[in-house]
DNA sequence: TTGTGAACATGAAACGTTTCATGGAATACG
DNA sequence: CGTATTCCATGAAACGTTTCATGTTCACAA
């Protein structure tokens, strides 16, 4: 099946107007072009019709500036924020977003990685669950959350001041005992440090703890087990609770209230990511919310800069606590 | 400033393998070619570190195996659960998606289509705000939503069905006077029809209603303002309240108890859409579901059908009712 | 008048694929 | 054994841009 290229190109709106097919470009491109011939070429182009062609340029100048950002999905409203962030961010420097949805596949992030290579992209941002991933070293490459190499930028939140605020907190609001759940790989995992702050946290303020953490992939219901184990006379031996995630935090809300126990009267919880429902509405649970918009452009700056190897290996961005209802202020 | 094309090519490889550039290419694609050359070749694509190239073949075929989708935002559950789910079925075919953000801006609508024409994408599927949007005639186009021309097939959700479904649940749960508010155009905008089905829901079983309607980008609040110019002495003149999506419902849930009305147990509250927290927890308000992922489907089989004008100019998928806590059953 | 530069248009050669008309070798058939 | 037929590899010509080395024109100074 030959398929009949048609519409006019730049050589035939050259031949319209009576200029060089170099003319056109240049035009196009909006680079110096006499008076008299720019108006020659727009009238062409407006008379052909001529629609300009992306794929001609790329293979000519091997650029296409397109970004890739890999991410899950855009089910998970934090997701769905960075997502947003990240188009406002790349919008504004007229670069386009090529978007990959890996549904926390592995193979899928390697498969996209590939596609992304095919599509000559200028430059990849990818929230990864393959601590193995082999990064592409021929193309300027950039994390969120997930650290792999001093060669490869991290971008993140600051998880471990996050989790030492949540600790300071949940005492400050009268909490005696606490408990930090997590589920989420403690491998290249920047968010994994949110459980090392909270110990120090603790330490520091003089609350007593307990943690659990739970392999990546583990069904939030693995939670939902251990709290009942932990229930004596219909009561839990903690007053204060961080979770992982607002996702988790939310989850466990249910679970709190199903087993009879109040939030925030009983027991106080505090989440981590700083979702909100419809983007604009109150917060979905108290949460230390992470500065997506400044991770999104710090990602966007960091992966078009010119000189990556200049660039830390390591960037913090900072958080804070905000109050969403499920801690008693 | 030259940019060094780098990299091997197809034509490396052949020279590598000692054949010629087109059988690479038939290796490649998977067409027919003799076992030893393919091994051949395959070596050669191995040894060299080849890596396929897509805006080559893009120019040669004028094809992209990419559809643009145009969608306001990711911010929006329901955009989020259209996007996901189109991902999906779009995947299946091995087609990828283009994603355009126009946060509801007319201007990036057109513009993004037009980025769309310049990247030859094979398709677009859009859910626009422009009643007068230009639709290109040379490229498979199908709208979410709204009724453009006979020409260009729009698929929806059965709002009108919907609207009737709401009317007979809210008579069926003894509501004695009923409310349906919504923001949105009238104009091309299929979802205007849930008033329409609400209005003859509401006639057959004999309930009597009143409705709101605000033109499209009228902030929530002019909601508000309408519930309290209604009360009297602390209470309503209806006790079932339809709203146009899930979104303003959850709004105006919010509303009524900050007026001191109790959701459900003084006013029964569906919405529209079937939004879900995290794409996996209850629904967020009682509510008409809208079919996604047979949204989704629908559009992507529809927009990648070879014969477009065969097929029906609009499509109406089933929506159900669905409990969520913000109607008593 | 000639010479010098600046400014800018031209023409052709890439970029990495797909595709198509040729043609050669092998197989099948009479 | 001769002829048809099938099967595949080959080589070259596109596809629509950008870019670069050359030309051309024009203005101005000497």
């Amino acid at each position: 099946m030959t398929k009949a290229h048609n519409g006019p190109t730049m050589a035939d709106v050259a031949r319209e107007a009576g200029v060089a097919l170099g003319t056109v470009s240049r035009v196009i491109n909006g680079e110096q072009v006499g008076e008299a011939y720019k108006t020659k070429v727009e009238e062409a182009i407006q008379k052909l019709g001529y629609r300009y062609n992306v794929s001609g340029r790329a293979l000519r100048t091997d650029r296409t500036n397109t970004i890739a950002v890999i991410i899950p999905n855009t089910i998970n409203p934090y997701f769905a924020a960075l997502v947003h962030h990240l188009n406002v961010a790349l919008e504004k420097r007229d670069k386009k977003m090529m978007l990959c949805f890996t549904e926390y596949d592995r193979g899928r992030e390697i498969e996209f990685i590939h596609m992304a290579q095919q599509n000559r992209v200028d430059g990849i941002i990818a929230l990864t669950y393959n601590p193995k991933l082999t990064i592409p070293e021929d193309i300027p490459f950039v994390t969120i959350d997930r650290f792999f190499s001093s060669s490869v930028p991290c971008i993140a939140a600051d998880n471990f001041g996050g989790g030492m605020i949540a600790a300071r907190k949940l005492k400050e609001l009268g909490c005696t005992s606490a408990l930090f759940m997590r589920i989420g790989s403690t491998l290249v995992n920047e968010p994994s440090k949110r459980k090392d702050g909270f110990v120090s946290g603790c330490v520091e303020v003089g609350l007593p703890f307990e943690t659990m953490i739970l392999e990546d992939g583990q069904p939030l219901d693995a939670f939902d087990r251990f709290l009942e184990s932990r229930m004596k006379d219909g009561k839990l031996p903690f007053d204060g609770l961080f979770m992982g995630t607002d996702y988790q935090a939310w989850h466990i809300i249910k679970t709190l209230r199903r087993l009879g126990i109040r939030v925030p009267e009983d027991v106080q919880v505090i989440g981590f990511d700083g979702i909100r429902m419809f983007g604009d509405q109150e917060l979905i649970v108290s949460t230390i919310v992470q500065p997506v918009q400044e991770i999104a452009e710090t990602c966007v700056s960091t992966v078009l800069s010119k000189h990556l190897s200049n660039v830390p290996s390591l960037i913090c961005l900072p958080v804070r606590y905000a109050a969403g209802g499920t801690t008693k202020e």
